[in-house]
DNA sequence: CCCTCTATTGACAACGCTGAACTACGTGCA
DNA sequence: TGCACGTAGTTCAGCGTTGTCAATAGAGGG
């Protein structure tokens, strides 16, 4: 009745439980033939590794800290259920955790708290240099999606590219002046590598970005904000021919903003988003956005882990994905 | 360098190993002032307990495995979030596992590579006392919003008097020819707790039901099957001035169907769903749908598995949660 | 003042696994 | 023939914690 141990398989297979662990593990030094009892004997009793117990003994728990600032977003949740089905191909269990400010950032990292997993993946919006204390952690830890802080292997989003293939996409379909629906603002104007991306894409075609028509929501973790900045935005009456969402969520906040005004999507004003989440393709309309290819993504993620866990050493790597425009019926053209 | 073990704490306080590891289980036997001297000295050397050490020894891993069908579901991952808050505020540790089928569910709930947690919360839609084999696992496990097995403690969802309700809320609205957008149906008719209190409702007023207006996605877990089947409703020309999803997603892909086809809502039909998710909240119009008291039911489901953690035995036990509708614009009284 | 009882604490042996170090047995080659 | 070496496998000692049970001390009773 008890739950089978390395003992056990050794007694049935007639080896030593090391010669089992090394099987097990896939350590050269074991014969083709051994190798074949031990697991028929693994197969016989029904033997499943305790990981307390390997991971008392050093060999690592197998498992892995997602970290998340909160599950309600589409945008981590959709990417925490892609890294969990990624990790479990690899057979590492996932611990999910939600950290949804930089103290609880800095906590998941450094902290020992999460001390039971063998590496992390961390969304961690906040996360720099300085909250780090410019102390690496002491075990593998992927920052996915944020901005790199030269601590930490990181996959970078493509938020530059892809907000200026975006804007481009508007400014090719006619429309002139675009409005923003931000978050962070810096020195009364929008920041970030999207915002540059926006401007490049303006640059491009010899046009002026109007400032005045760049507002910022309280966050951008949800879809209020959205709607509270674009409501913001119509009363003061600006004159702008299409919105863009710093991402998804806040587009779609933006989106019943507009209709609950009669603004007509795309027929007065287009609009898009950033993200690529599954949301995006059931508004009405349909709404064009940036996907961050996201498979990518998380497959460097995952590789980027794995590697550090088998041992692989060198100094922080990054891994820059691609982003591409998804065009909708938001961003058509009026009829 | 190294962690601080309770042996460092030990020494710290003068005292054996085994007493701290009494103070910080909270067992009887221990002085207050030794208490305090242990506490004192887990504080000076910065000591956090080794789970994997814990585990081994017996104690328990402090971890509780949640198990869902997936994340990129709205009403799984708003309730995955609200569970794994639940349980780190008892410090209790959460590994989700995504489990999208029948077997998986089996496996997730009997087998051992969920073995090294505590016990779980799960989400499993197919389970049903078969599929356990009539057995219950040997660890505190409870489902949360599907039907009863008998052999597991359960969170019920107030399916009947949720959809009975918001089926009384068309009707007392003026609607009268309610179309139906289900999952299952058995003997061609729609099937489960949510059905019945849609006929309980017509029967409350005198009214039946018309079974033609009933169709059934490929899946309830997504947005497309809902706008594929409201489609198919609409191209089969039958007469409706109602829509009820059986869930907000199913609803958000009927509201695309129904706007591709030009229908207004609410003017033309009323539009219901089920969950209260988020993303309810921000469709155009945003959507009337049936709160299933959700913190009621987190809060019973961590309950619950404290209780057994804490070796509370007994026969299964059920929690019915209560449900209400939430009206929106989108079952507005038309203009 | 001795004995018993209770409160408090400690000693010890696991729990299941792995790293390090060591043995045993050919093989190839000088 | 002798030796170094590579392959195959073993022995042993923990990893950090807790359950069991023994030990100690002080309090209360007779």
């Amino acid at each position: 009745m008890k739950r089978p141990t390395l003992a056990d398989v050794a007694a049935m297979a007639g080896v030593s439980p090391k010669t089992v662990s090394n099987v097990l593990r896939d350590r050269p030094y074991a014969a083709t033939a051994t190798r074949e009892r031990v697991w028929e004997a693994v197969a016989a009793v029904g033997y499943r590794v305790n990981r307390a117990g390997r991971a008392l003994a050093g060999g690592g728990s197998g498992r892995i800290a997602v970290v998340v600032p909160n599950l309600h977003q589409p945008y981590y949740a959709e990417n925490a259920e892609r890294l969990i089905l990624a990790l479990a191909a690899q057979n590492l269990t996932s611990t999910l955790r939600i950290a949804s400010n930089a103290d609880a950032e800095r906590e998941a990292i450094l902290g020992a708290t999460t001390a039971d997993a063998d590496g992390m993946i961390v969304f961690a919006p906040h996360i720099n240099a300085e909250l780090l204390d410019g102390k690496a952690p002491n075990r593998p830890v992927v920052q996915f999606g944020s901005t790199p802080t030269g601590l930490l292997d990181t996959v970078v989003m493509g938020e530059y590219e892809g907000f200026k293939a975006v804007t481009r996409h508007l400014l090719d379909t006619g429309r002139r002046r675009l409005a923003l629906v931000w978050n962070a603002t810096r020195n009364g104007r929008p920041a970030g590598r999207r915002f540059e991306g926006f401007l490049a894409a303006h640059e491009e075609f010899g046009l002026e970005a109007d400032p005045a028509l760049a507002v910022a929501g309280s966050d951008w973790d949800r879809r209020a904000p959205g709607f509270e900045a674009m409501t913001g935005l119509l009363a003061s009456g600006g004159d702008f021919d299409a919105v863009m969402g710093i991402n998804d969520a806040v587009a779609v906040g933006a989106l019943r903003a507009l209709r609950t005004h009669g603004v007509r999507v795309p027929d007065d004003v287009a609009l898009t988003g950033f993200d690529d989440t599954d949301e995006a393709e059931f508004t009405v309309p349909p709404l064009t956005t940036v996907s961050p290819e996201h498979e990518a993504m998380v497959g460097a993620a995952v590789r980027m882990l794995t590697e550090r866990l088998g041992g692989s050493a060198g100094p922080p790597r990054e891994y820059h994905a691609a982003a591409h425009v998804i065009p909708r019926a938001s961003s058509g053209v009026p009829r």
